[in-house]
DNA sequence: CTTGATCCTCTAGTGACTATAGAATGTAGG
DNA sequence: CCTACATTCTATAGTCACTAGAGGATCAAG
């Protein structure tokens, strides 16, 4: 049985250490146990649990469901019932995204075909996105929320540019 | 020429006070006039404006790309073809991000309809969570990163529960 | 024995907001 | 006119799920 170091984790999971460490630190992962020099050593269990957690991450699962779902793997005499509830009700929410994306990339397509590459004065694309939304408006911004229509980053998203600045201008 | 207070405009527009207030802090939004007790007042422009910008977040573009298109709106002799690549690069991420939700609801449903809801030793849906995870993970975390595949949250959203513990445990 | 990679902890930053405190102002009813 | 309540103001801190960096210790190879 081989132990690994938090480096080898995360090579073989494709988590970063650093988010190890976090998932450690939010008590998703257990404490390993430690080296004299104080170093973390992994065995191939807590590899199937980081495995678990990124896949259900990947899959889009928040992190207190997943929570959920790690509880209930912990403990093997509970229903498998939960965990199927668990699993339905994501993927009411994919659904629901899937439609969404779907009416946006028919609205996006629409402008782009339309485009008439002249000047901004009468292009589609901005004149689009500028009319419509007062509309259906109203109330929707927490009709969303309601619906339970979380989307979630993919995994370790972070696009790195674009450096803020405090407002100040015009 | 009708002039509104910040709550009017939140309630046209869906967008919550303090979001206009953070589009107004980060720049997004001009400091509109102010009332002789310092109370912003918006006049129909600024409710077009706006409503362009939360258009735009539920079509998914992130505030950067927004930034952009208002600067190409804000300067009508400017040519087209900007928006239009904008526009056509945010095509891509839907198509990317619609792929890999399309996978995503095969496989919760592959789990889903397999769960014999008997005991959690023997719950495909947290066996098939753990395993084949560390066979593609390798290098994958950093890829959809590459691939520009970023998700985003739909607007306004904060479920609100859950509050934190410190780790700790075990 | 040095060099460089890896590891440690801790703190602060990211995006796009949301929430709260504490104060001032506006509006309606009595 | 007074009171009550709603709305607004600024400023600060919190959210989620991480990521980045400082400053130091330890390891493995040459």
């Amino acid at each position: 049985m081989a132990t690994f170091a938090i480096g080898d984790v995360a090579r073989r999971t494709g988590v970063t250490v650093s988010t190890i460490r976090y998932y450690e630190s939010i008590g998703l992962l257990p404490r390993p146990e430690r080296t004299a020099s104080n170093r973390r050593t992994y065995g191939e269990q807590l590899l199937q649990r980081l495995s678990f957690i990124r896949h259900s991450r990947e899959l889009g699962f928040e992190i207190p469901a997943i929570r959920e779902l790690l509880i209930l793997a912990d403990s093997p005499t509970a229903s498998c019932a939960d965990a199927d509830s668990i699993a339905r009700q994501r993927l009411h929410e994919i659904d629901s995204k899937l439609e969404r994306l779907q009416a946006l990339r028919a609205e996006i397509q629409g402008l782009v075909d339309t485009c008439s590459r002249g000047r901004v004065a009468t292009c589609r694309v901005i004149a689009a996105l500028a009319e419509n939304s007062a509309d259906q408006g109203r109330e929707m911004a927490s009709a969303d929320e309601r619906a339970g229509c979380r989307t979630d980053r993919p995994l370790g998203g972070r696009p790195n540019g674009t450096v803020r600045r405090k407002a100040v201008r015009r």
